[in-house]
DNA sequence: TTCAATTGTTTTAAGCTTAAAACATTGCCA
DNA sequence: TGGCAATGTTTTAAGCTTAAAACAATTGAA
């Protein structure tokens, strides 16, 4: 699923998972490894550029751009809800988050179990910051791509993003007999 | 980057990170999410049927892949550079490979420093049965695109890798200024 | 009203991952 | 030969992630 290519750890020059492709593997498992290989280049060098500009984390990032995308507080479950992760991993995120200043948590007035976070000021100004790095790394990236080869992109990943879903669907029917 | 689809956690419904798009943002970033939509939706059916079928990891499985290929035993500091992970995170992978009985460690002949990692007969047998139901997990997944589709995607798909080079070297080149 | 089910959050245990430090060995050269 | 740099591996500290257990508070029905 990978193959040689002779570099330390320091050097993030990594994530090529299309070098160990066989000659028996098929046209499926050659277009997946490739899918692999651009999302892990392109997710590996955002994550490398927020860490040396911004000093954070992915996963930090989409949580103040949660919160600036919702107007006013947002409690707990409901930041897990839309980031699609799990109570327990939001509780750890705030809880980086508010030591770093970014977000402040307060007790829900009407729900004494529920936690209200929200960016801090210092939050907002470093998100907003950020945000337009993050659109600027990933517009350099896809430059070398024409407007029509990146609707094309945009179309077949549709198709097959409804793909996806169908064989979900199809399995999850076949595991209920 | 991300919406409600209010899921609870034991469902491994999740990574649309579609649904949070805004109206001004470009095509650039809007390509980038469904790219990380599809390749997650993949990924995540891939793990979670490696899970219940054989109640394995990906990184576990990768392992046993890359001593199937290669012929005889391969040495950590190889499986890490063919992996293209850490060091310290083979060593952690091969441990419990060992624990489960898949692969052996014998020390080198040649130099006392190093580690020879081998296939048992069960992981041999262990990681073929897998490979196979994996190869045929992706082609179900991919099932709704037809031959030229796949085509057009994997051009297109090399293209975007080849963009994300240049923007690499681009950028170190940038910063060697 | 009481208490049992539900809901919101945190904690815990386990695994993956990295970078950096620590160790062990090898190899080379002065 | 002695010692130092390079190489191979493991350990450590930190962070992300999940599922499941534990807690806390609310709600609704008997």
């Amino acid at each position: 699923m990978t193959e040689t290519h002779s570099q330390d750890c320091s050097n993030p020059e990594r994530s090529d998972y299309e070098s160990g492709v066989q000659l028996e593997d098929g046209m499926e498992l050659r277009v997946w490894l490739r899918l692999l290989t651009c999302t892990n280049l392109l997710d590996n060098e955002v994550r490398t550029r927020l860490k040396h500009t911004a000093d954070t984390t992915l996963p930090r990032f989409d949580i103040l751009a949660q919160l600036e995308r919702h107007d006013g507080p947002m409690s707990m479950g409901e930041l897990s809800k839309r980031l699609m992760v799990s109570n327990g991993n939001v509780t750890g995120l705030v809880d980086r988050l508010a030591g770093e200043g970014m977000v402040s948590r307060t007790p829900s007035p009407d729900d004494r179990r529920v936690q209200m976070v929200s960016l801090t000021l210092e939050g907002r100004k470093s998100f907003q910051k950020i945000a337009e790095d993050h659109r600027l790394w990933v517009g350099d990236m896809m430059a070398g791509l024409s407007a029509e080869e990146m609707t094309t992109l945009y179309v077949l990943l549709a198709r097959l993003k409804e793909s996806i879903h169908d064989a979900e669907h199809k399995n999850s029917l076949e595991a209920a007999e």
